[in-house]
This record gives C-alpha cells, structure tokens and sequence, in this order.
DNA sequence: GACTCATTCAATAGAATATGTGATTATTGA
DNA sequence: TCAATAATCACATATTCTATTGAATGAGTC
C-alpha cells in the first residue's frame, strides 16, 4: 500500500470517530451516557427518541468503538468506553462556545443566572465537604443519583426539592450539583435553595467532570 | 422558547462543529492548518482535491468558527481560529487510537520502526537545545518551514538531505521533526542520517505540538 | 481596457444518512 | 409452550452531503 493511501485510510479513520459527533441526537446520548450506565430505553426516553431509531445511532456509535453494551437479562446496558471520550465531548463543547456566537446568545439567554450563584469550583468542594461543613446536593432524578454520585451528597430530585426541604441542615450551606454545564436543574435548586433562605452555591460543573477528576464517588446507596 | 427547544439547539451547534470533524478531507485541511498558514491552492495540492472542492471544504469549516481567512492580493489564506482547535484534533486521534484496531493495524505497518528511533519528547529537546549541543532539523517542505519553525532550527527538506549532509556538524546529535505524529519524514529522515553514520534521533511529537506547549518559534529567516 | 490567475459560486448527479414502520429475535415469567 | 417485553433488523423515504463542472468575481498585470 503506497503513503498516500496510508494516509487516506488513517484520516478516514478519524473521520468515522468524527462522524459520530455529526449528529445533535448522538451527541445527547453520549452526554446522558457520560452521566452513567443506560439501557436502550432509559437513554430513547431521555433523548425524545424512538427506541428503533436510538438503537441505530448506539450501534453506529459502538462500532465507532465509543460505547460498550453489556445485556443482562432482556435489557442492553451502554455505557462509553472511557474518559477519553469524554475528553472529547469537553473538547467539543469549548471549542463550540469558543467560536459559535449562537451557543453564547442559546447559553446566555437560559443561563441568565449564570454568575449570580457563584459557582464553587471542584477542588474546592472536595476540600469543603471532607471538613463535613456543606451538604452536597444531587438534584437529578433518582435513577441517575443510583448510577453513580458524590461521596456522600444527598439525593433530591429537583422536582420534590420543594417539599423535601425540612431534611436539609438550616445552618449550613448547601452545594448543589447535576449533570454539567448545560444542565439547568442545579441553577433551580439553587435559585429555590435561595428563596427559602438558605445558603446555596452549585458546583461548577456536573457529574461526570467530577468523576473524571478522579474524586471520590458513590453508587446506589446514601 | 422551552427548555426542550434550548436543549435541542444547543445540541445542533455541537454537532455543526462535530460535522466539521466527520469527513476525512476535511480533517486532512485541518491538520495541514495545524502546521501554519496555507492558501486554497497549497491546501488543494497538499490534500490532493480539487480547487473548487478544496474551497467548498474550507467555507464549511469557516461557518463552524474552525478557521479563518484572510485575503492578500488574489490569494486568501486560511489558518486555524485557535489552539483549541488542535486540542480538539489531538483528542481526535487519540480516542480513534484507542478505539479503532484498524488505526493501530495501519501505524503498526507504516511506522514499524517507531521503537528504534528512541524519540526524545518535547521537554527534553528544549533543555538540551538551550546548550546547543545538538542540531534541530527541520525536514518538512520549505514552505512549511518558511511559515514557522522551530527557534533555531536547520531546513533540509527531506528530498535534500542527501545532497546536504555536509552541512551538518558531524560530531553533533542530530533531532528531526516534522508535522506530527503520523508524519513519516522524520522517521526518514533519521533512518537515513543513521544510515551514514550520523547520531540521530526524532522529535516525539511534531511542529504544531511544539508551538502548542509555547515554545520558542521562529518565522522565514532561519 | 483586455488578460491572467486564485478563488468562489451555482447547479447537478450520485452517495450517504436519518427516521419511521413493521417484522424479527431473545429473554423472562406465567 | 405461550404471551409480553427489550432490542434489533430490514426496508422505504426524505433529507443531507459530496464531488464535479463550468461560470462568475475580483485582484493584479500588461
């Protein structure tokens, strides 16, 4: 095989691991896959897809070797394959902020909150929460919180934060975290958290940012 | 606008500078730009495409914010927008490395001699040129060269090194370079230095490595 | 002003992709 | 064994992407 088809076969390569970041829809499921393990189902519901056509972009998506499937029992677990990608989907969503002036006129018209909550960087509540002095607060629905959470945060879905507020320590100050940066629900609790008069930050970024800085990490139970 | 709609818009521009990504041509533009500034017409020769092609290419990666153009006399050039954008390519290639046997398979036949040539990294290539006790060679076209290269480095385009062997110091190590790591003129390049009794080893990564961790660079004059 | 050259534009045909529908497979539990 | 369910497959269709061609633009030159 001559260079030149050397290199055209390499680039064709990167560009079938390219291809795989062409499509909103795929892109939305490797971010709710970057949250934790999903079935077929869980991952057509999230991305407001139907379950023939989520299949299709995970299959796509497998063979591209970004996602791996475990099945157990009738259910095919996916899951990405490694932080790689994840690093990929970080490159990503820089670069696209960086040079997409829609992204910044999207994020800052829903995210308009966005420097009133002074947002708490990683190492810092990592610091903070070994001295015990914040509850940490996983606002996003409880299957998610059962995948995989913050070393001792709490689960409170968003939706039933209103009514769960007793369970919280009134004096102290609350960090409340979800699926990353342009995940809404902890700029709600916060906002909520606020409201009712309690001291509330969020962390400043989500869960699979947190995991991959190697912090500490939790499944199932509390 | 709902939440929804903001999700899915947000979405769609990630996958817009995904779809920059999902075509092999256009990967081969980017990591030629990733070398320094080029017209259309250097650009359509170095990737073996057509003007009229080569252009079309290049207005889809300008929409996507990826590259930009500048218009001197009847000539535009293009160059990256920003580091990101190499970032973005490294994570490319290393998740498709990862994640693509086919990719590992066509390194592994092309660049089978990768372990002899001992490559020294960028760190180390730094010190040891400050006490100038070896010659940088830089064997990519002059072209290239000409567009920036690294602080003190020698030109002898891989095509002339034979003829230009004399003007090397014969007692002094020699490390070559050239555009990065699935570029085969440096491997050459030592292969043939070695072969007439010269000490040489490679850069481990290529130019556009080099400028990215700040390095010194230089630009036309040697 | 006519000419040349680099680049872009516009139109087209053909290839690849995305999605919905309905059938098929695999697994579980009755 | 049969029914129910999760997931995949197979096909048809609409859409989008890509390469090609030839014309248009626009800057420099004679």
């Amino acid at each position: 095989m001559p260079v030149k088809d050397y290199k055209k076969s390499i680039f064709e390569q990167f560009a079938r691991t390219g291809k795989a970041f062409s499509n909103a829809h795929r892109i939305e499921l490797l971010e709710i896959l970057a949250q934790g393990e999903r079935t077929v189902e869980q991952l057509s519901n999230a991305a407001d897809l139907t379950v023939a056509n989520t299949s299709q972009h995970l299959q796509l998506l497998r063979n591209a070797g970004l996602v791996t499937a475990r099945k157990v029992g009738q259910y095919v677990h996916y899951k990405l394959s490694d932080d790689l990608v994840i690093d990929l989907l970080v490159a990503l969503r820089k670069l696209s902020e960086r040079h997409l002036a829609e992204v910044e006129r999207l994020v800052n018209t829903y995210l308009t909150v966005k420097d009133d909550l002074e947002p708490i960087p990683i190492n810092e509540l990592m610091e903070r929460a070994g001295d015990g002095v914040v509850t940490v607060l996983d606002v996003r629905p409880e299957v998610e919180y059962k995948a995989g959470h913050i070393q001792g945060a709490l689960s409170v879905p968003m939706d039933q934060l209103e009514d769960r507020l007793g369970e919280l320590k009134p004096n102290q100050e609350v960090v409340a975290y979800c699926r990353g940066p342009y995940c809404m629900l902890a700029y709600d609790a916060v906002a909520k958290l606020r409201e009712k008069g309690f001291t509330a930050r969020r962390l400043d970024e989500g869960f699979p940012e947190w995991r991959k800085a190697g912090m500490p990490v939790e499944m199932k139970d509390e």
